[in-house]
DNA sequence: GATGAATGAGGATTCATTCAT
DNA sequence: GATGAATGAATCCTCATTCAT
């Protein structure tokens, strides 16, 4: 299965072209599906041929693998970099704030990315593997942060995890669904409020 | 598009049969994902004829809308129901420990069911629709239900929503990944009380 | 191939059943062709069931043979009656104008009928044979009738066919193509100068 | 509906790959029907894989459209070259004669090729625009040859018109039918007496 | 006699992957 | 290294025909 001779570019050329085709492959999966992309679309979004794509990735799949990673460190770092960021003395309710706008774009910015890559996320056990790692470098990375700003919590994982998937839920349900029987600021007050009262910083 | 001689069936045996091309597609969409299953697999495992599966069902796509209709019935019934049954006094801290529980062998029964279908909703306008529509029902019947418990709330579809929607994290969480460094009574917990007090009722 | 017990209706009823259904496999094989026509939209189109349809027809190109008769039929006896009250002194141009006019209306009334007919005709060798005995039968009727009007010509039957695919010509022309660069008018005069021609009657 | 990414092309072996489908497509549709003929008879008839059918052509009518305008290019251009070596003086009865050879040559060659292209023509709207576009070509070529040859008509279009049509009937006549009740060169004579009379040449 | 549900072979089309140039 | 033409298995869907009720 796959190129057995999968190329690691060195060259700063080359390194230029595998992001290209990382990055077409990320647009292209996010906007159709992975199933409704073929690799000759990202080849041609990529402007190289299907041959050059099959030299650097084995198969389809590990373009959308390294799209995965790729997505999974601009969400992270957006956020990490926002937060790392900010001086004391710390609004918490600003904060929170803060992280949901960042998410905002980056949901609008990648419109269904999320949904797409979480779905490949449960039939393959590859993919699997590489969201676990990612939100354990996550949470790891974030629960060292809220020390730093000597916030000391009794259960800083399960307490981001969930602070995280709110924030989460909260976007999705503001870029995607538009139910008109949700009032969104109002849900985006609830949802800081709980993240306030879940770290107890109010 | 697909078959426009769509059989609607009355009779019993016609109905099993039906009944039994929706289960046979949700169990294989739900284990495998919909590009991964294809229309043959779904009438054997149905124990039907390709051809059968098309005088029910005008193409592919319709099975699926079929088995996320029912899918969506089956979780939202099994709440319903259970809540409804509660009598007062009315201990919340029980009522969403036993959401929990129920959501968690909905979880585990139907295995990555919803991310498959959530997967689809972000590909497909008419999938979207129906979960739409299936989103405000839900929501709106426990809505009530909250009402005839005397629980008058400032906004409560908003809180039903982030209510329903962590308990989604928090089975998604512990049926799927089991993450190390998580300790899932700690998350289980953290939720309850998130809940809990979002509705103000402790 | 086909069902070996086909029906030979006596009964009335069944008379009419095995029309109704020649009837609606005519009308739709003329409208949508051959091969866009399936068992079923005859079937209900005539308002029996398919497995009705297949008593009376060992198969689907039963159906068309019985279609293409009846259209023969219909073609040569509304001519050939039409000719039969011509009472003379004859007056030859009028009498191909009455024939041009007879033909473009099934032309018209039947639209694509005839290509449609003719192309099964080079498919398929007992089409083929039907044909050819229906175009004998009608030249051989139509000379007599000629040489009753006291028309003796030295070889009627070639000038008898001719005559008609003239016509055919014509109405085909007129009916189905429309070109800009052709007066309608100037071709059927043309038309009628040359079968009266033709016949040597003027 | 069809391959967006339709090849186009240019180096010669693949000119020559595209020609030896429509070659194929052509003699199987001519030979067995449009609707007789599958893709995979189709590439394997042309020495190549279905795939490749499918991206020189977008679908299969690609293929039938592309065969039907080779053939009208074949017969026009047959006819019209033939034509134009002509020198004068011109023996009109021998140049009817001509015609009619030549394209009984192309009507034995292709044997049924003219019915079922003519038959398509009357069940796709671009199938009967093709042919009219070509029709109206050849017609308005040949009335400017005839104008070179002197021969001033009041009508010629439809002249042109009624010929060819008239030829066209020996033709398939001679070719398919072959009545016994008919004496072919009876009916050859009689053409061409009619065509030359037509065109008020002798 | 009539029905119409069931069958499953067959057909058009797509696309991940390879490999000769 | 790069290309993109070629492959053909795989997929969705149709429909003539049968046969149990």
């Amino acid at each position: 299965m796959g190129n057995p001779n999968v190329r690691e570019p060195k060259q700063k050329r080359s390194v230029e072209k595998k992001n290209r085709i990382i990055q077409a492959g990320f647009a292209l999966f996010t906007d159709k599906g992975y199933h409704n992309t073929n690799t000759m679309e990202i080849a041609q979004s990529a402007g190289v041929s299907v041959g050059t794509v099959y030299s650097y990735f084995g198969d389809k799949k590990a373009i959308f693998m390294a799209a995965l990673h790729v997505y999974c460190e601009v969400i992270m770092n957006s956020v990490y970099h926002a937060l790392r960021e900010i001086q004391s003395p710390i609004q918490y309710r600003e904060v929170v704030d803060r992280i949901i706008s960042l998410s905002m774009e980056t949901h609008s910015a990648t419109r269904a990315a999320h949904d797409e890559m979480m779905s490949m996320t449960y039939q393959d056990e590859d993919v699997r593997q590489l969201m676990k790692e990612f939100e354990e470098k996550s949470v790891l990375q974030l629960a060292e942060l809220l020390r730093s700003w000597g916030l000391e919590l009794a259960h800083p994982h399960e307490k981001i995890h969930l602070a995280f998937n709110l924030i989460e839920v909260y976007c999705h349900e503001a870029v995607y669904h538009r139910h008109d029987f949700i009032d969104y600021d109002v849900l985006k007050r609830d949802v800081v409020s709980m993240v306030v009262s879940l770290f107890g910083v109010e």
